[in-house]
DNA sequence: ACGTCGATTTCGAGG
DNA sequence: CCTCGAAGTCGACGT
């Protein structure tokens, strides 16, 4: 059986399908209201409520309210869990050690306990992240400027990790910041950082110092102004427009364009429909 | 009613308790075999596998699998739900505009869906923040440094704004960087940031940053030392000890360390036990 | 809207 | 373990 469900148990009842799926390995979720009191790297209390609290195999706890993508209350992976029952009120402790941190649930009110058996072997592909902007670079450096060559990713320097490092056309030596979209005044301050690090290490070498995103804010523009940076801008991922791919004529676009725009189509395009709801479309919600 | 569960539904009755769900307003979960496909600031794809769906009537969507404190997907507050069926799926789309993002869930396999009803007027109080550590210098600036004055909080600069901004016994002016926690190179940068701008407000007036968390990385200590920085060790709640709290003798030391370790005692002492369960505790799991 | 920064950030990589 | 930086970061607060 894959899913176990107890509609408003009693305490017990609800405890013995928590202790099932903390020691199977069953995500479980309990539905009530409860308080919540958190004590770690910092600490926190939390009144009664209503909350829906996801406890994880690997450890993690969630304690999610009907607002906000992030949970009011949480223990991160690798968290020992335990439920009781006292005093009335089901308790679920997650705890860990370095940090120490403890987290506790305290349930007045149970309306539904879950475990469930889940399997998921399939890893999540993204796309459009700072490494595609790198890759993106390095497959075409001339993206940065003409004649630049990259040495290294990654380098080493006494500040810290620079993220490309190579050479302008007249041989002098270039950092270059990647950043996946529009940055502040941070990531100057950290490209600042990094070329004065490799300046110390090649001293009148003139050390360049060049960031590349989409786009920057006027504080930090003036920021990279101040210090002699540059800034380039590009993104993640290249135009959509086959074109630009390849630099060749357009008849690739066709192809590119149906791929693109056919996102909605392909809702109709599986197999055969196997159940025929029409078009079931349903009302939305804010 | 408060919670309505389906186990194992029709794809069309899945769909007709989420209509409900997303129209009135109720928190809505969904346990199935399903596929993700997200677009928007970025692009992921996500293979068929079993997962915890949870739609928040705030506009949330959080798509969890076993492991991790992260959803592999979401949508932050602020989307449109919609639920439909097509090729045999049960699909929820959820989007936005501004960043325009689009989310899509398809379910070939639906184990439970679930529409919980949620009241939740309590507010996390929340204690060890940097804003503790704030309160803590204005309340005592000696612990920054003796005559250490404090002129103002979030005072912009260029460079943005400076945590707290004073003078010191000299008259000099102080910018103080805060961080409730051990700090790397990045957050002596900023204090760097800070104080060039201030130093450009008032030419020779020898502006002095000091930095205050509870401790530095190797290599932030050296970038700070490398620039005149200083740091000053605090955390952003004193000792429990009561001595440091009113400067007092040691009476109230037991006390308080009673408190402290008092944690497991106090699951004892709440009202008399309602419910008999004994010793209750569960074992538990990693 | 956009800018700026904190966060119990979490997460992953590398030493 | 610690250090360091990215993230579809999110969230709050300001302009």
């Amino acid at each position: 059986m894959s899913v176990t469900t107890l509609h408003r148990p009693a305490h017990r009842d609800a405890l013995s399908l928590l202790e099932t799926a903390f020691g199977d390995g069953l995500l479980a979720t309990v539905f009530g209201r409860c308080t919540v009191e958190y004590d770690g790297r910092a600490s926190s209390s939390l009144g009664p409520g209503d909350r829906l609290v996801v406890c994880k195999p690997d450890g993690t706890i969630l304690v999610h309210t009907d607002e906000s993508r992030e949970p009011v209350n949480w223990q991160p992976p690798g968290c020992t869990h335990r439920a009781s029952v006292r005093d009335g009120r089901l308790r679920i402790r997650s705890e860990r050690s370095s940090p120490d941190e403890t987290l506790d649930v305290a349930f007045e009110r149970i309306e539904q306990v879950t475990a469930y058996e889940v399997e998921d072997r399939s890893d999540l592909t993204l796309t459009g992240s700072e490494e595609d902007l790198r890759r993106r670079i390095l497959d075409d450096p001339g993206l940065v400027e003409p004649g630049f060559e990259p040495i290294a990713t990654e380098r080493e320097t006494a500040a810290g990790p620079v993220d490309v490092f190579g050479s302008d056309e007249a041989g002098r030596p270039v950092v270059v910041e990647l950043k996946r979209r529009r940055v502040g005044p941070s990531a100057a301050s950290q490209l600042r950082r990094y070329v004065e690090a490799v300046d110390e290490e090649f001293p009148d070498a003139g050390v360049r110092g060049v960031l590349v995103a989409p786009s920057v804010t006027e504080r930090a523009a003036a920021l990279l102004e101040e210090r002699g940076l540059e800034f380039v801008a590009l993104e993640p991922v290249g135009e959509r427009d086959p074109e630009a791919v390849d630099g060749g004529d357009g008849a690739a676009v066709d192809g590119e364009d149906a791929e693109r725009g056919g996102s909605e189509d392909a809702e109709r395009d599986g197999e055969a429909d196997a159940e025929r709801d029409g078009e079931a479309d349903a009302e939305s919600e804010a």
